[in-house]
RNA sequence: GGAGGGGUGCCCGAGUGGCUAAAGGGGACGGGCUGUAAACCCGUUGGCUAUGCCUACGUUGGUUCGAAUCCAACCCCCUCCA
């Protein structure tokens, strides 16, 4: 078994191309993290999302612990025997639950309480307790509970949710050596935060970076703030994180979004666009984007796109997927989420190939120019 | 032949005198989705020479200041009885 390390292998201006290592094999960076909330990438099976590339997915500690329970994912086995998935595990510690199921909770100093969404019964999320569950179901990167908050925000709100986090930081430290996290060679992550606010951002990575985690987090960003505001974050945090760790940008995002922050010094991304999105209908592809609900398709016989290794984009028509769409087939959603998740893991392909090769300005103006042309012309019978 | 029930916008369906171009579904058309309360959510959906007018609730006629709503006749459909 391996410990956490990370090794940056090549730069291209502020990009990195580089490897992290956890006791469940390799992550080559920049990497895209499906998303797999309740242990599962949603209409995907785990040998698929694997076979697509992809060298981690993510857990959550808020959806695990109401169903089926930390405690008995443990006895069956951890996480990783649980859900059919012998690679690496990211899991997310309840913060972005802080937000979006603001309604149901409450904060306070030693941790939130959140009222279940699906009975109401009440429970207490505290750091230490969002360590012990990410360890009880032996996630491999782990990150510190925080409190996400929505932009826009009022920056006295913004500054005392990101202390309230550097404090939570403190205590999920401790505790991940408390609960054996760090004897088992796994890591945990810190989480930057201070929103849409320069001082803050510094000071929020300046404290985390002093405390020496395993890899450095940014949370609290594409939360309904412009993708030029995010960026800027991004290019004021990341020379203050350690260049030694790993940084991951959470929660993040577009094609677009992404090749702008690995441009700026992000190694790591996890988002559900691609599964979500693909769920509904919304296909990504090197020319953009392909709505399958819209009328245009119900004819076309061509695939989605007949040079693509992914046979959901190679195989079927878009008629079909369109049909399958319509009428609400969840082969439809398996199809396209399958699509979706193979563009982005060939994106990250294609970028880490760029810095690798130091061309990674030139290879992000054609895949942009290629976005912006759009999709193939439409069918004529 | 008799008794009862019913015909509403693309479809189903609510509405039983004015607040009704007509609830709610569905369908159709389009948009959104960023550490997943999301196989979900949100618009639009009669026409026009548009702060108004026209057409429209089976058909025709009537009552009324005003009718999808009340009355009459007729045409269809369904159930039961002969």
């Amino acid at each position: 078994m391996s410990r956490f390390s990370f090794h940056c292998l090549a730069t291209d201006g502020a990009a990195r191309r580089g490897r992290l290592t956890t006791p469940h094999g390799e992550v080559a960076t920049p990497a895209f993290m499906p998303v797999g909330t309740q242990a599962t990438v949603k209409a995907m099976y785990a040998d698929q999302v694997r076979d697509l590339g992809s060298d981690v997915v993510l857990g959550n500690v808020y959806h695990l612990m109401l169903r089926p329970g930390a405690e008995r994912v443990a006895r069956l086995g951890g996480l990783h025997t649980f859900m059919q998935w012998p690679h690496t595990i990211l899991t997310d510690s309840g913060g972005f639950q802080v937000m979006s199921l603001a309604k149901l909770r409450r904060m306070s100093e030693q941790g939130v309480e959140f009222q279940s969404h699906l009975d109401g019964a009440r429970y207490m999320l505290s750091p230490e307790r969002s360590v012990e569950i990410q360890n009880l179901l032996g996630s491999d990167i782990q990150m510190q509970l925080d409190e996400c908050v929505a932009l826009p925000a009022d920056e006295p709100e913004v500054e005392r949710a990101m202390q309230l986090s550097l404090r939570w930081a403190e205590r999920s430290r401790a505790a991940f050596h408390d609960y054996g996290g760090f004897d088992a060679g796994r890591g945990l992550f810190g989480i930057v935060q201070g929103g849409d606010v320069a001082r803050l951002r510094v000071e929020s990575a300046r404290t985390l970076s002093a405390m020496d985690f395993e890899g450095y987090s940014i949370g609290g960003l594409a939360v309904g703030e412009p993708q030029a505001v995010m960026l800027e974050m991004l290019e004021i945090t990341n020379p203050e994180l350690p260049e030694t760790k790993p940084r991951y940008l959470m929660g993040v995002g577009t094609p677009d979004d992404i090749v702008e922050s690995v441009a700026r010094g992000v190694d790591m991304f996890d988002c559900v666009m691609p599964t979500r999105a693909g769920r509904h209908g919304l296909a990504f592809t090197r020319y953009g984007k392909v709505n399958f609900r819209n009328a245009r398709h119900a004819e076309d016989p061509r695939p989605l796109d007949a040079e693509s290794d992914c046979p959901a984009a190679r195989d079927y028509s878009r008629a079909y997927l369109h049909h399958l769409v319509r009428t609400k087939e969840t082969l439809g959603a398996m199809l396209i989420t399958w699509n979706n998740l193979a563009y982005y893991q060939s994106l990250m392909r294609t970028l880490r190939a760029a810095i690798e090769a130091g061309t990674y300005a030139d290879t992000v103006a054609g895949l942009k120019a290629d976005w912006a042309r759009g999709d193939i012309a439409p069918y004529q019978a």
